[in-house]
DNA sequence: TTGTACGCGTTATCAC
DNA sequence: GTGATAACGCGTACAA
C-alpha cells in the first residue's frame, strides 16, 4: 500500500506537541532548541516515517538539489566512448550520498544544445550543469553564465570563464605514448586526432606534435570525428600514402580498434608492420588480438572530483583549477619494434 | 545578467488587470475565460517573459514531471553495450518535446539498487521509472509498486506486474542467426549466453536451444556476464573443448568482439575455422576484421516507445503489452561455410 | 519558542 | 459564462 497521504512538518509538530517552525530547526540540527525538545521532535518524525517534501523544500530554499549533464555528441560516439559511463558512475559515487540528482539531458543534432540548457534553467530543475567537451571558444560558457547557473568545466576553457574546471593532462598521456614508441625504435609516425573543436583533442595533438618533433619523428596527422568510422577512414588514408608510418598514436580506443581492423584487412600485421596505439583503456581493447597499448585515465574518479567541485560551487565557493593525476600508459601486444627498411 | 527575480503569475496578473487564479486558467487553456481576456493576459505573460515555476507546480500538483532511469551494471559492462546511450537518446526524444527530465541513477554494488529506487520515490524526483534488465523473480516489480510510483519494464517479468511492458522478441533475432549459420553448413554450433538471471538473457538462450534443436545442431552453451572478460573466456572454454564448434553464437557484440580476438590470438581463421556472430550490431563490430554478423535491433525506437508508455502510465492509462519491431540480421564478413571435416 | 508571512501555481468556492 | 477570493501543498525565515 502505497501510503497517499505523507506526514508533513506540521503533523510533526502536532505530535510533539511544538510549532512547525521549531521543527524545521530541530530537524535541520540548528541551534536554539533544546536537547530534550529536539529528541521529542526527533522521535515524532521517526515515528511518523516523515520525510522532507523535496518539491516544498525546492520552493522555498529556490534549489533544485539536482545537477545537469548535456551530452552533445551523437549516440554512436557516447556507445563507442567508454568515457561517459565511467564518469557518470564517478558523479553517482558523490551524488548519491549528498541527495542530489543527476538529470541527464542529450542535446542531438536536431534537439539545439543552447535550447537543452535554456529549459534546465528555465525550469530551475538543475543547481548548475557539467560541461564535457569543452570547444574552441565555446559558446557554452557565456550562455551558462548568462542561466545564472553554476558550472564546472572539464578542462580549461580558451575563453574566460567564471566556473571551476577539473582537468587531466592529457598530453602527459601522448608524451608516454610518444616515449614509448621512440624506445621502439619508431621514425614515421602518424596521429589520428578528435575533432579540432574540441579542445582536448587539441590538446592531444598539440602535446604529439611537440613530443614528437622532440623525438625527431617525421609525422603527420588526420583529424576526424571520434568514432570508429573515421578511426578506419583516417587508418586507410594513412596506409595508402606514398611512406606510410610504421606506427599510429589514436586519440580513443575505438579508433585504434578499427584501426586494427584496416591493417588485417590489408594483410598487415600488428605490431610486426605497424604499430598502433589507443587512449582510453577501454575494456574491449584488452580483448581484441592483438591488445592494445594505450593510455589508461581514471573517468570514475574524474567524475567524483567533478561532483565535488560542482557542489562546491553550488555552495558559493570561489572557482578554481582542479589537476588530476596525470595518465599511465598501459603496454600491451600492438607495439613492436619498428620493422627494419630492410623488409 | 541573469534576471534575479522571475515574474511570478500574480505579476502577470497585475499586468492583465486580472486576478491570479483566472491567470492560471488561460495560462492551462481552460474554458471560463473571455477570449479576449485571455488574450491579453498570454499577452501580458509573454511580455513579461513569463515561466511557470516548476518547484511550485511540481508542490501544487504533486508531480515531478521527470521519470527515473536506474541503471544496474557496472560502468565496464554498461560502456561495452552500446543499447544504453541509443536507448537514452530515443527516451530523450520523447521527453525533451514533453518537457520531462529524465533522473539517471547508478546502482552499483555498493550503492544498493531498492535504496536508490526507494530515494528516488520519497523525494518524489519521478513520477515513474523504467526498468531495464528484468531479472528473473526481479524484486523491483513488487518494490516500485509499492513504493506508488509508475513503471514501465522492458519485457515481461516471469512475476505478475501491474505496469506496461514493452519487449523486442530477442529470440526472432537469435533465430535468424541460426538459420543463416544452417544454410552455411554448421552442425557443432555454440552459444555464449549472458546471465541466466536476466531474463532478456535467457530468453535469447532458450530461443537459441529450440532454434539449434530443430536445427538438428550439436550444441553447447556457455553462461557469461555480457563483458568482453567473459566472452573471452567463455570462447577459451569453448576452444579448448574435445570438439570444439565450428561457430559462435554470441549474445552481444562485446563478447563476439573478444571471441574473435581469443580465435586470432589462437592462430584460427574468422570464418574459416570458426564463424561467429554478435548480437546489437555495435559499431565497431562494423570496424573490426573480420566485420562481425550480427543482429540489429532499434534501441533508439525502443527507447522513445519505452518514454511514450510511461508518459501514458504516469497520466493514467491501462497497463498493455507493446511489441516492437523484430530485429533484423546484417550478414558481414564473420560467418563463413562450416570447415570441412577433412581439413 | 511561537506565530506567521513567504515562495508560486492550482483549484475549489462564490459572486456577479 | 466571467471573474474574484481564498485555501492548499510544505518547508523556511524572521519578527515577536
Amino acid at each position: 500500500m502505497p501510503q497517499q497521504t505523507r506526514p508533513t512538518i506540521a503533523d510533526v509538530a502536532r505530535a510533539a506537541g511544538v510549532s512547525k517552525g521549531l521543527v524545521s530547526f530541530a530537524l535541520n540540527d540548528r541551534p536554539g532548541v533544546a536537547p530534550d525538545t529536539r529528541a521529542r521532535i526527533l522521535a515524532a518524525a521517526a515515528d511518523l516515517g516523515w520525510t522532507p517534501s523535496l518539491s516544498a523544500r525546492s520552493l522555498s530554499v529556490g534549489r533544485a538539489f539536482a545537477c545537469g549533464l548535456v551530452i552533445g555528441r551523437s549516440p554512436d560516439v557516447i556507445a563507442a566512448d567508454p568515457f561517459f559511463p565511467s564518469f557518470i558512475a564517478g558523479l553517482e559515487d558523490e551524488f548519491s550520498v549528498t541527495g542530489q540528482a543527476l538529470v541527464l539531458a542529450v542535446a542531438t543534432p536536431g534537439r539545439q544544445e543552447a535550447e537543452t540548457y535554456r529549459a534546465l534553467a528555465a525550469d530551475r530543475r538543475v543547481d548548475g550543469v557539467i560541461l564535457t567537451d569543452i570547444r574552441a571558444s565555446d559558446p557554452r560558457v557565456e550562455l551558462v553564465q548568462h542561466l545564472g547557473i553554476s558550472a564546472v568545466t572539464l578542462g580549461v576553457p580558451d575563453v574566460a570563464s567564471p566556473f571551476t574546471s577539473v582537468s587531466a593532462d592529457d598530453g602527459a598521456g601522448i608524451r608516454l605514448v610518444v616515449a614509448h614508441l621512440a624506445a621502439l625504435g619508431h621514425r614515421r609516425v602518424a596521429h589520428v586526432a578528435g575533432p579540432e573543436g574540441m579542445l582536448h583533442a587539441r590538446r592531444r595533438h598539440h602535446a604529439f606534435r611537440i613530443a614528437a618533433d622532440a623525438a625527431g619523428f617525421n609525422t603527420r596527422t588526420v583529424e576526424t570525428d571520434f568514432s570508429a568510422a573515421g578511426g578506419a577512414r583516417a587508418t586507410a588514408a594513412l596506409l595508402d600514402s606514398p611512406e606510410p608510418p610504421t606506427a599510429i598514436v589514436y586519440s580513443n580506443d575505438s579508433m585504434a580498434v578499427a584501426g586494427i581492423g584496416v591493417a588485417h584487412q590489408r594483410g598487415l600485421r600488428v605490431p610486426g608492420d605497424l604499430s598502433i596505439t589507443g587512449f582510453d583503456d577501454t575494456e574491449i581493447g584488452r580483448y581484441i588480438h592483438p591488445a592494445i597499448t594505450t593510455v589508461a585515465t581514471d573517468a570514475r574518479g574524474w567524475g567524483a572530483t567533478t561532483a565535488r567541485a560542482l557542489l562546491a560551487a553550488i555552495a558559493g565557493d570561489e572557482p578554481r583549477h582542479i589537476d588530476l593525476a596525470d595518465p599511465t600508459l598501459t603496454v600491451r601486444a600492438s607495439t613492436g619494434p619498428a620493422p627494419t627498411p630492410a623488409a
